[in-house]
DNA sequence: CTGTTAGCGCTTTCAG
DNA sequence: CTGAAAGCGCTAACAG
């Protein structure tokens, strides 16, 4: 009970100086640090401040012109997926570094969702935006909306858009994941990819066709499934793949989705009596628990998305730090991948 | 470059008022909906409004008396797991579909950081506050310190603190689970839990040795491990299980970081050349990917951080309609979890 | 239907 | 070293 003058309200930095017996202005230097204020009324202030469980309004003070909210807005498009439940803690914690904090929306990949929240986080003047793009169009994004407000965009690009862009190196990785496969003499190599994320799925895509062709291998249409985007769709092309008169023997998965789809199909099939040697290898974009694990050979291209979103919040401070934000021209960043064979054993 | 007049600068109602030569009180109102407006006032503000890109300032708005922040804050230990990554998501949904937003800090477990965490998030108004506890003193959770902004704590709860708390079904959960084990024909029964969540720990040890007791079996020391909060250390543990005279033909783990050091130490044993009938069975509490792919047959007891996220929101969202909070006593939720069995071959 | 006034909590001036 | 005044952006309440 101890203070509660007036339960069902915060208290003021007037009620703290009465309290204290002093001024509001001994109350807010006093929290801004102290310089000139007499140490004996600084320990009253903060006596009160503890006796009244007081809280400096943060809102109130950012109104005031030259302060900064020290709020960041970050917007993904699915909080549940692990890779980006990472990036969102690479960002929070990069941001947390320095005091700040960060509003979290979930677009779902939807455009509309993604408009507002963003209108939202400008609404709530954060100092700064971070958002992996759900595909929509992107006018809501455009300078003169977002005023001086830096923006990153994470995972994705937007052309026509001169922002910061943090990505991986997908394309490189795709090829090395592709490459790894052809030494190992395979040579018709099926592709699931997904369309949910063009950008990505594209850039791929296109490592994958790189390392075969540097082969002399032409890609086979019938080999390459890209119109699914869950689990769920990537075991039916599995099965079709599979299921092919001249079956493939390895398969690039070009993530984790699919690649946990490609395995349920495996599954079934061991469960159903083939085996293991009749079935095919895998490499898959994105990691995942376990891989290792597998009745098939697992091959990983690996990345943190931690520090993916470590980045991305590195790129966005640095803004802050600037004056003249345009001073600057858009940083393009390519996080490494790393290529994870299955233990050999 | 239309209309950024002060490039730099987040334009004002002033401002909107100005470009549409109208009165700041007009600009506001049209915002609030337009009762009251002149449909072509309405109209140049609006235009003003796409104009300067305006967007009205939330901080300011939540300043004035009566007017809610919209925000809620939100600490949990460690995004980075799918498991509290969707947990977020469940919270982020809900309290979007009230026009809310989350700030979101990561504790890490760390006591310190959550204090600081939950006093910033006091400090910028939040209405509501979410918490995953780091399991160190309460004291900056107490009542009085809090004010009337609701708390609803997750997955653990907080002796003498009377808020409202949403929980798995920990104990039943671990009992059945056990129970599947005995139901198999297995009396040794190896057990993995951890130390870093003390209150989940103990409610599932608490299912465990209920099942045992039930079937009239003792608990062997020899086959408790509680001392670890890694997988890696779950791998160490595992292989002391089974170096054992005696070893235990199944495994209840308590948890999904547990279940997977458990079956890396597995793996390990199947390369080295065990086949997989020596190997112990596995009951998992918390669901993972691709448990059906497992080479030893793998139980989970399965559940939905999703849901539990919502239901934490719930119960906030329901205290924020209540005008005196402290009218509807504190409430418990233990949200069911279910036994996914391996699929049968 | 529209505008003016006042004040939310805080801190930057400017006086004492 | 301390306080009083003024104003950040916004909107109830009260004129007009």
């Amino acid at each position: 009970m101890a203070g509660v003058s007036h339960p069902g309200k915060q208290p003021t930095v007037k009620e703290v100086a009465q309290h204290a017996g002093v001024s509001p202005m001994t109350v807010s230097r006093t929290l801004a640090g102290g310089a000139n204020v007499r140490p004996d009324l600084q320990e009253r202030v903060l006596a009160a401040v503890r006796e009244l469980g007081y809280h400096r309004n943060e809102n109130a003070r950012s109104l005031r012109p030259g302060q900064a909210s020290g709020l960041i807005g970050v917007a993904i498009t699915n909080l549940g997926n692990p890779y980006y439940g990472n990036f969102a803690l690479g960002v929070e914690e990069a941001v947390a570094e320095t005091g700040r904090r960060i509003v979290l929306g979930n677009t779902g990949g939807d455009p509309a969702r993604e408009r507002q929240l963003v209108a939202d986080f400008m609404g709530r003047q954060v100092e700064g935006l971070v958002l992996v793009p759900s595909g929509g169009p992107s006018d809501h994004l455009r300078p003169e909306r977002l005023g001086d407000v830096p923006l990153v965009l994470a995972s994705r690009r937007i052309y026509g858009l001169d922002v910061d862009v943090v990505l991986l190196d997908d394309v490189g990785g795709a090829y090395r994941g592709t490459r790894a496969l052809l030494d190992a003499g395979h040579t018709r190599i099926g592709y699931l990819g997904n369309v949910s994320s063009a950008f990505t799925g594209a850039r791929r895509y296109e490592g994958y066709m790189r390392a075969l062709d540097e082969r002399g291998i032409e890609v086979d249409p019938d080999l390459v499934f890209r119109e699914h985007h869950d689990s769920g769709s990537a075991s039916d092309a599995t099965r079709r793949l599979l299921d092919l008169e001249r079956p493939p023997t390895a398969i690039f998965s070009a993530n984790n989705r699919n690649s946990v789809g490609a395995l349920h199909e495996i599954g079934r099939r061991l469960r159903g009596g083939a085996s293991a040697a009749e079935l095919p290898a895998l490499v898959s974009f994105d990691d995942f628990e376990l891989a290792e694990l597998m009745p098939v050979p697992v091959t990983v291209v690996d990345h943190d998305p931690r520090e993916l979103g470590r980045e991305a919040a590195r790129l966005l401070l640095s803004r802050l730090r600037i004056g003249d934000r345009t001073q600057v021209p858009a940083r393009v960043v390519e996080m490494p991948v790393r290529l994870a064979p299955p233990p050999s054993d």
